[in-house]
DNA sequence: CTGAAAGCGCTAACAT
DNA sequence: ATGTTAGCGCTTTCAG
């Protein structure tokens, strides 16, 4: 690796106009200027960005913790946020917990110690246990996908979400539905606060409970909607909800294996609009998040907040998520 | 942010024995031991690996290039790789190409930069014209998927891959099959030798060629497979091969359209077996890569290059994949 | 405009 | 067993 020392003595120059040039300081002379870049060039040097942060203090580095990275939605989320930190100069350093609350902790620490400029978090932990700690620190954090009332937080409604799909099975005459997931969901209980008011109670016995944590969806929807149906006749339900696209692909097969008719016998709908709601047949009506916005959004927040400091109180953003229709509750042709 | 100094002035010790302290050294009293961890938990020390990174000469970041984080097979590779550095006490930064030169380029050397002690590539740019490059660096470089003469590379055998396809559908008799994907693909190369071998033909029109670089590929399937039926029957094929999960999942969606019944009227067989293939409906025949394995072996290279230096030559491993026989080809009840 | 020098936080000889 | 010191590669005053 060869360093700023050493193309200063090439050049001959000191070293403080080697970084001069290079961060395009207007104040060297042309001359000396143009001997720089060539030895640059020729010896091929690399700046050394450790080096870099440790004087700068300044890492150019964005931390991001996400529960699942499997999930086809934290994949898009995360697709997002690398091309957003990208054109800002920053990089992305991933890690998972895999739901795991211990591994959460630990990723935070080892963060920490990279020195990042900010830290983007799905929280794994019950009531944000772990990152409420990061309080006293002077690290900056963006909540992702739920509110939180200390850190900068960007999320859609997720009730109003589950409003959204309230209505529009509603409008179909749907009245039994099946809800796949977990029952405390806000969009669960956006879904349902709509059809409490309408007067309509859904079954207690319909509310399928994925254990926390749970890290093979796809699987456990399946189960459920089979599970479901060894219980109960086909026409006690008229539609399902599945809590993610990954839910929604597990009740998919299921239904699809049953032999039931999508949308004809059973609706289905999701939750994300992922690229298997676009691309599953029938194609999933989904509610689907504005996750490119999102992820612009929570990168100029983190960079933001890493030059102006908490001085200001932190931004909480709710955005609305919208409801498209497609095959799987309104048959098209 | 606490650094060694202030721990230090705190216990009354030099920086030394802070060092010595963290670093787990056996030549340090007791009595100074603790005092040292104790100032270090009430001050809520944190390392700075920057500054780690400087006087070590070693970041334990590992960076990873894809072209396509979007793919579900990379970011199930993503997730193996990510876990399996965890357990080396490294982290992942990973960059995505998006399938273009120009930013392998940009990445190749900002990750350089950034002093990761290794890099792992799916390459991105065609003949490896980007990765070459690094052979004049000192970095270690793995690429993955592919082989490569210069570098460590671990991949499976995509060409048996194909073997093990073509015999599976000869097996069932079916002599006419659509190829969606890239001709060049040495799947399909090895896919048509065994056709050849049994002087069954296949028909050019029936290879259908994505663009390079193609980023929409589930659509870009689902239109092949539209186009190819707007002009021929649908008895002139019997089975339609897949390049990957995501071009499968296309197929798949289209040939349900149609109302052809699978594995019936038209097989369908894959490449990867990611979840996709697993999840499906119905369940994809598939050509399973040992991921994990292929994880856990380019982390471990990885590291040793590191430590072990360029002095040993290339490790090429090329695995065999296995096919995993699902109902979207053989019936099962 | 340019160079010398101090410092970022940590590690690793080198003394003692 | 412990402290002192010299870097690691870069940025940034401070002089000139």
């Amino acid at each position: 690796m060869i360093t700023m020392k050493e193309i200063a003595e090439s050049a001959g120059v000191s070293q403080a106009t080697v970084s001069r040039v290079l961060s395009g300081s207007t104040l060297v002379s042309p001359a000396k200027r143009r001997a720089v870049m060539e030895w640059i060039n020729k010896l091929g040097y690399t700046p050394n960005m450790s080096a870099q942060t440790l004087a700068n203090k300044q890492s150019h580095l964005i931390g991001m913790i996400v529960p699942d990275m499997k999930n086809p939605f934290f994949f898009e989320v995360i697709d997002y946020l690398e091309s957003e930190m990208k054109r800002h100069g920053y990089h992305l350093l991933v890690a998972n917990t895999r739901g795991d609350e211990n591994v959460e902790r630990y990723h935070l620490q080892t963060l920490r110690a990279r020195q990042i400029d900010g830290l983007i978090v799905v929280p794994t932990s019950e009531n944000f246990a772990n990152i409420n700690k990061l309080k006293d620190t002077s690290i900056s954090v963006v909540v992702l996908t739920q509110s939180h009332e200390m850190y900068d937080s960007i999320c859609i409604s997720h009730s109003y979400g589950g409003r959204l799909v309230a209505n529009h099975l509603l409008s179909l005459g749907m009245q039994n539905v099946l809800l796949v997931g977990f029952p405390q969901d806000e969009k669960f209980i956006g879904f349902l606060e709509v059809y409490r008011e309408k007067g309509i109670k859904i079954p207690e016995e319909n509310y399928f409970d994925f254990k926390k944590g749970e890290q093979d969806v796809v699987q456990a929807a399946y189960d459920a909607v089979k599970e479901y149906f060894r219980i109960h006749a086909f026409d006690e339900i008229s539609a399902i909800f599945a809590v993610n696209d990954l839910a929604a692909f597990g009740v998919l097969h299921a239904v699809k294996e049953l032999g039931l008719d999508i949308p004809g016998e059973i609706a289905v709908v999701s939750f994300d609009d992922t690229f298997i709601s676009k691309n599953s047949f029938p194609a999933l009506t989904s509610v689907s998040q504005p996750l490119e916005e999102m992820a612009r959004i929570a990168v100029e927040l983190i960079i933001d907040r890493f030059h102006n400091g908490s001085a200001k109180k932190p931004v909480h953003l709710e955005l609305k998520p919208s409801l498209l229709v497609r095959e799987s509750s309104v048959k098209t042709n």
